[in-house]
DNA sequence: GCAGAATTGTTAGCATAGCTAACTAAATTG
DNA sequence: CAATTTAGTTAGCTATGCTAACAATTCTGC
């Protein structure tokens, strides 16, 4: 039995880190989403919008697509809905098959304030900790990302 | 201007740390979801099939539907999907309006294969980082529960 | 003990979000 | 300039969320 590779994955301490890892980011985000629910846009449209707002600028809807882990399809119905709500606006591009999507104010005022109150909650839970602990877990975070980098 | 709380809150350090943490959170489990779809049993089935499985034992709809934060009917139709699939079975209380919900073998099988294929992407993810990072990222969990706890 | 209130769950109907398959339109290539 | 490739949309399915309205059961007050 030298199969350390997968045996040691399934017990071992990495995928005891990774289950409670997998736990917390669904719990968290399930209180979150609570908070979500009172900017009137769903969660899957605020979050194309937040890549179109915070982002840097406009995209076509492909890389919407890929940015949000998504089919075209999909990505393509999301817009239509932040179109119709008037928080994203079409625009042509030199290629006629691409579409230039970008934030109108409106959308960015609606995300910036759905953001705000998304975070708040967060915010404040965060803030019961000591200046020391949020430190640490500002180098969570970053750890976090790397991970998430490699998965 | 000594509206300290507040104001600290919107900009401050512990404001940007819950954006970025939120943000992770949702990556993270966009990434997973991939994973989740082999199963064939859907996010929120799979979700409430494992606090049958792993939340120690059976329960009535109404606590199902609160440990997961969804609505009653939400619920009723989540489990009618459980009890379809041969995943979860009903059963009778001395109460007779409330309803008995246990995972079958078959049930608690497939969640752990699922709950095994979830974590094990992650794991791998986990796993490319030096032994004193994993550490570091296994204290910090403990960090984001409390977090979490604060919620 | 029985009428009315409260509790538990379901059904119906609506919206959002995910997918694949099949289509249209535009650009690229041979 | 015909064929292929690329970008997006449309159609149709499933799953998940909600509220409103309903049914069944239990509890309460008299």
């Amino acid at each position: 039995m030298t199969d350390v590779k997968s045996k040691r994955l399934l017990g071992g301490p990495a995928f005891l880190t990774a289950d409670r890892l997998h736990s917390a980011a669904i719990h968290l985000l399930r209180r979150l989403r609570v908070r979500d629910r009172e900017s009137g846009v769903g969660p899957a449209q605020l979050s194309a919008l937040s890549v179109l707002v915070l982002g840097g600028g406009p995209r076509s809807l492909g890389e919407l697509a890929e940015a949000e882990q998504v089919r075209p399809p999909t990505m393509s119905r999301i817009v239509a809905g932040l179109v119709r709500a008037g928080l994203v606006r079409r625009g042509k591009t030199e290629d006629g098959r691409r579409v230039r999507l970008e934030a109108t104010a409106k959308g960015t005022k609606i995300l910036q304030e759905g953001r705000r109150r998304r975070v708040e909650s967060l915010a404040r839970a965060v803030s019961v900790l000591s200046d020391k602990e949020q430190q640490r877990l500002g180098e969570l975070i970053d750890l976090l990302q790397q991970v998430i980098r490699n998965l």
